[in-house]
DNA sequence: ATGTAC
């Protein structure tokens, strides 16, 4: 496919490359990650691109990769009147997302009793496939768990005043109504709160290396100094937001006829924004979302109960604060300019992260000034990265940015490779203690199956999408 | 990602 460059680091693909295409689809990235970007990429961000009431263009991150229907790493905003919603431009794992946590305990106090800590995490947070919780829930109480997201959770004593104001829409976005998720969603969903699931999901223990600072005074106002230790958690809403994408992809797919709606392929099933499935889709997409953010602050408190428990100090004492939460396959209400013009569209995520740039109202006051915390999670082998949102990322991406490294080989590749057990042990010798559910699992999230993390974030900050804070590497890891 | 196929 014809890919122009427009810029150093973006590249067009016009509207007249592809029969259909309402809008151009633009792919964000350095030469080598361009280069390297699987064929159908190009042909899936191409069909986004036909999809009806879509603005401006069809967004790929550096980190894209093929997903279902639309790229993982793919960013498109639909008019919210004459646009669509598409459970594949959000993703299965409905508000999967990340969660960083700071601590005052320095490298030199966890460092000789990682295993002892990583142990107890791994037994007070439940991973693996169908894990259950050691919460388990009334239907009615998981109906606030919808609703109210994670002002529940405060009002149970899972969480602190303060954790709200650090989450992305305050752990709570509006709209959800129960009413519109199966009995079959509620009840895969009803014991999974504080669990963390499989495949890439993990919670990590990570130090703060001083040359790691990228920029320290935006470090010092989230709350991060050299020689501290962090928390990462990554995880979604489990199999209740997979319940809920697939039901909603049945009634989409025999709903489009209907509404004069063709895409190029069944894994695009969409339909109006404003029309009833449209609705009911996002009202059932809003509990997940709300129930993924319960998720991670049910973990959180996990995390304060058990370094309460290894360091024989109160939470508060550990300085056990919520850097920041963001969610990354979302679609979200959003006012953008398009055209010169503000607007209100519904701006889809699948593997993105939300990046607003300093000012923006929907940041809390804490971090205003300098902009929105954003989180890129690595492989568990390589590190993280903590960035902030920028302006420039509201003019040319609808304040979005990259969500992780992306991956280069298959599951099955990564296995051929390296045994977990063997992986396990080659990480231990570089300091990293990894606990696994399953040592095929650990295999599949080798570093070398995925994209080098440091060549997308790198991509993202010379872009301007978001700028690099600091770099997060891991010591402890828990896998599902 | 996912009670990894209803």
């Amino acid at each position: 496919m014809r890919l122009k460059r427009i810029s150093e680091y973006v590249w067009e693909i016009p509207k007249t490359e592809k029969e259909g295409m309402n809008v151009p689809a633009l792919i964000f990235g350095t030469e080598k990650i361009v280069n390297n970007l699987e064929e159908g990429v190009f042909e899936q961000i191409t069909n986004v691109a036909c999809l009806p009431g879509i603005v401006r263009a069809a967004l790929c991150m550096p980190d894209g990769h093929v997903g279902y229907g639309f790229p993982i790493g793919g960013v498109a905003a639909f008019r919210t009147d004459g646009g669509v919603i598409s459970p594949g431009g959000i993703g299965f794992d409905i508000n999967c997302g990340m969660r960083l946590v700071r601590t005052d305990l320095t490298v030199e106090e966890v460092q000789p009793r990682v295993k002892e800590l990583v142990d107890r995490l791994f037994h007070r947070i439940p991973a693996g496939v169908g894990a259950k919780g050691l919460l388990r829930l009334t239907p009615s109480e998981f109906e606030e768990v919808m609703v109210k997201g994670v002002d529940w959770c405060i009002e149970k004593g899972y969480g602190w005043e303060e954790d709200r104001e650090r989450i992305e829409s305050y752990g709570r976005i509006p709209g959800a109504d129960p009413s519109k998720v199966s009995k079959r969603a509620i009840e895969r969903g009803l014991a999974q709160m504080g669990t963390l699931g499989s495949g890439n999901h993990y919670l990590e223990v990570q130090i703060v290396k001083g040359e790691s600072i990228f920029d320290p005074e935006v470090a010092r106002v989230f709350g991060i100094r050299e020689d501290q230790v962090v928390l990462m958690i990554h995880c979604g809403s489990r199999g209740f937001g997979h319940q809920i994408g697939t039901d909603y992809l049945k009634v989409f797919d025999s709903a489009m006829p209907k509404y004069g709606i063709k895409v190029r392929d069944r894994e695009l099933a969409c339909a109006p924004f404003t029309s009833p499935e449209g609705q009911d889709y996002y009202k059932a997409m809003v509990c997940a979302a709300n129930a993924a953010f319960v998720n991670r602050q049910v973990i959180l408190h996990r995390v304060r109960e058990v370094l309460s428990d290894v360091f024989h100090r109160d939470p508060r004492d550990l300085g056990l604060e919520v850097v920041y939460d963001v969610a990354h396959n979302i679609a979200k209400v959003e006012r953008h300019v398009v055209d010169g013009e503000e607007m209100e569209v519904l701006v889809h995520r699948k593997g993105a992260t939300r990046s607003f740039g300093p000012g923006h109202p929907e940041i809390p006051e804490i971090y205003r000034e300098v902009g929105q915390p954003v989180i890129i999670g690595g492989s568990m082998e390589t590190g993280s990265y903590l960035l902030v949102g920028t302006e420039k990322a509201m003019k040319e991406s609808f304040g979005s940015t990259a969500h992780g490294s992306g991956r280069t080989m298959s599951r099955h590749a990564a296995k051929r490779q390296i045994r977990g057990s063997e992986l396990r042990q080659r990480m231990e010798e570089r300091g990293i203690y990894v606990r696994a559910v399953t040592m095929s699992g650990l295999a599949e999230e080798a570093g070398f199956a995925y994209k080098n993390i440091d060549d997308v974030v790198e991509a993202v900050d010379r872009i301007g999408i978001s700028r690099k804070v600091v770099k997060l590497k891991p010591i402890g890891n828990i896998k599902g």
